[in-house]
RNA sequence: GGCCGAGUGGCAGAGUGGCCAUGCAGCGGAUUGCAAAUCCGCGUACGUCGGUUCGAUUCCGGCCUCGGCCUCCA
């Protein structure tokens, strides 16, 4: 099976085909560096990494980029809460969130461009759209004239009746039409700003990307992607632009929008404050039970997020990690991923799905008892564990990481004592010291292979 | 109000016109000095009311409920 994935667009399945299988081109909306991103931001990171990562696996050539937004007025109004430069926030919180992702094991993205270093290519962009009657000037803004594209509405499926009917902003009076959109709006003094040929400004919101995407990827790419929320204005936006500029061309062949995360059923959101940030995750978890808690559902579906989610994943890559600690001396053959598993992923990246054949492979690789079985079991869990972005630690390391803050040797010299005790059938006094031992916190097995330890869950 | 999506066992979460998701938790069993781990098994799960069908959780329609977008938002 090819890779078949969802695009918003036409609202179905296709199937994947680049328009240059040499050059795979996507693009993914990155966050806004004004504050310490929370766990839902993670969620295109992580879904799209693995896509990143399925696709590089087919193609010799991927170029993604993921960007930065660096210039908007929420980071203006944080700069100015905090008495502080502009840059001094946007550099701190894109340091912080490559910081939060990488530790969630997402790769980096070939490129990751920032609005501000295109400033350049926004204001070439506009004077085109000018240019070619698709915008106009009007007191210092430039303005997307709506009407003038016919398939506007189109990816998120809205006329502009409903638009209009549904519009909750006062339209402002130099608009041509209230569904005009801003490519360009003025500064004042305390803003920042770039010169232009319509006076000292900053770039709307929805331009920087579509510059960005021509500058690095080209006028037309094979994947957009974001977050649900991003379709409408955003996209729409987007695609209107984009598409004008290049005299018609496609802007995006296949675009894909991830859902949300949720807490007691509501979208976790920094407006409704019921989130997580990554740091304070990442500070409680390993990044990897993280990401398996992310790709646990389907990337459109919501996701209900709860320190239950995170455990029950904690448990779930527990057991996956004993199953390779298990096999930790035999060489993995192989190095492909089996076809159920991929066609898993191939069915429009269904991880939950991927992640049920994978417990079926942990189950088989705990029965197996003939070497070259589980040589070829731990060879797929790895290739497989691979395309996800998990399993790829050192099941020694990954327990070991756990059981920082305990006194190892401690430990170890109770489990002789205990040995001893058991050695002489004293299994009361052997008990006496488990307990012992379980009071640090930590819990203890007997195994042919002599007595292992590890953190209580 | 407009547009869109969703309602699956205690929890998370796939999927399918008739047969098993999977994981976590729980219960029973095997194993173990006891545990832990592991394995095996179990729970009459598919919002509601109709319709189509030999048969529907899966298709169609109504209803109810919830969520998202329409404004910054992953």
């Amino acid at each position: 099976m090819s890779l078949i994935l969802y695009n918003t667009l036409t609202r179905r399945k296709e199937a994947f085909t680049p328009a240059d299988p040499a050059r795979v081109t996507m693009y993914v909306c990155g966050i806004t560096a004004y504050s310490y991103a929370h766990i839902g931001n993670a969620r295109p990171a992580v879904v799209f990494d693995v896509l990143f990562r399925l696709l590089s696996a087919r193609y010799p050539k991927v170029v993604y980029a993921r960007n930065f937004t660096d210039v908007d007025d929420k980071i203006n109004a944080a700069a100015k809460a905090q008495n502080i430069a502009i840059d001094a926030i946007t550099e701190k919180f894109m340091a912080i969130y490559q910081e939060d992702v990488a530790a969630l094991n997402v790769l980096p993205p070939t490129l990751e461009p920032r609005a501000t270093h295109h400033i350049g290519q926004m204001i070439k962009m506009n004077e085109t759209l000018i240019a070619k009657g698709h915008a106009y000037e009007a007191e210092g803004h430039v303005l997307f004239n709506v009407p003038s594209f016919p398939d506007y509405g189109k990816l998120s499926g809205r006329n502009r009746d409903d638009m209009i009917a549904g519009a909750r902003v006062e339209v402002a009076p130099y608009k041509k039409d209230p569904a005009d959109f801003v490519l360009w709006k003025p500064s004042t003094p305390d803003q920042p700003g770039w010169d232009s040929p319509w006076g000292r400004g900053r770039p709307g919101w929805h331009i920087e990307c579509s510059a960005m995407i021509e500058t690095h990827l080209g006028n037309t790419i094979d994947i957009h992607a974001g977050g649900h929320d991003l379709i409408f204005p955003h996209h729409e936006n987007e695609l209107a632009q984009g598409t004008c500029a290049h005299g018609g061309a496609t802007y995006a062949r296949l675009w894909m929008h991830n859902g949300f995360l949720t807490m007691d059923k509501e979208k976790m959101s920094k407006s409704l404050g019921n989130l997580f940030t990554m740091r304070e995750l990442i500070e409680k978890h390993p990044g990897e039970v993280l990401r398996w808690a992310l790709l646990s559902a389907h990337y459109r579906q919501p996701l209900e997020w709860s320190e239950d989610t995170v455990d029950q994943a904690k448990t779930t890559l527990d057991r996956a990690y004993r199953a390779l600690e298990r096999v930790a001396d035999v060489k993995p053959a192989g190095d492909k991923a089996p076809k159920e598993f991929l066609d898993a992923l191939d069915d429009d990246l269904n991880t939950p799905k991927a992640f049920a054949v994978l417990a079926e492979w942990i189950t088989a690789l705990n029965t197996s008892q003939i070497a070259s079985e589980q040589a070829t079991l731990k060879g797929q869990l790895l290739a497989a564990g691979a395309l996800l972005g998990l399993l790829q630690q050192d099941p020694k390391a990954w327990f070991a990481q756990q059981s920082k803050g305990v006194d190892a040797a401690e430990v170890e010299r109770l489990i002789e004592a205990r040995l001893a005790a058991r050695k002489a059938k004293d299994f009361k006094e052997a008990d006496r010291i488990r307990d012992a031992i379980a009071a640090l916190g930590v819990v203890i097995e007997d195994r042919p292979d002599g007595t292992k330890w590890r953190m209580a869950e």
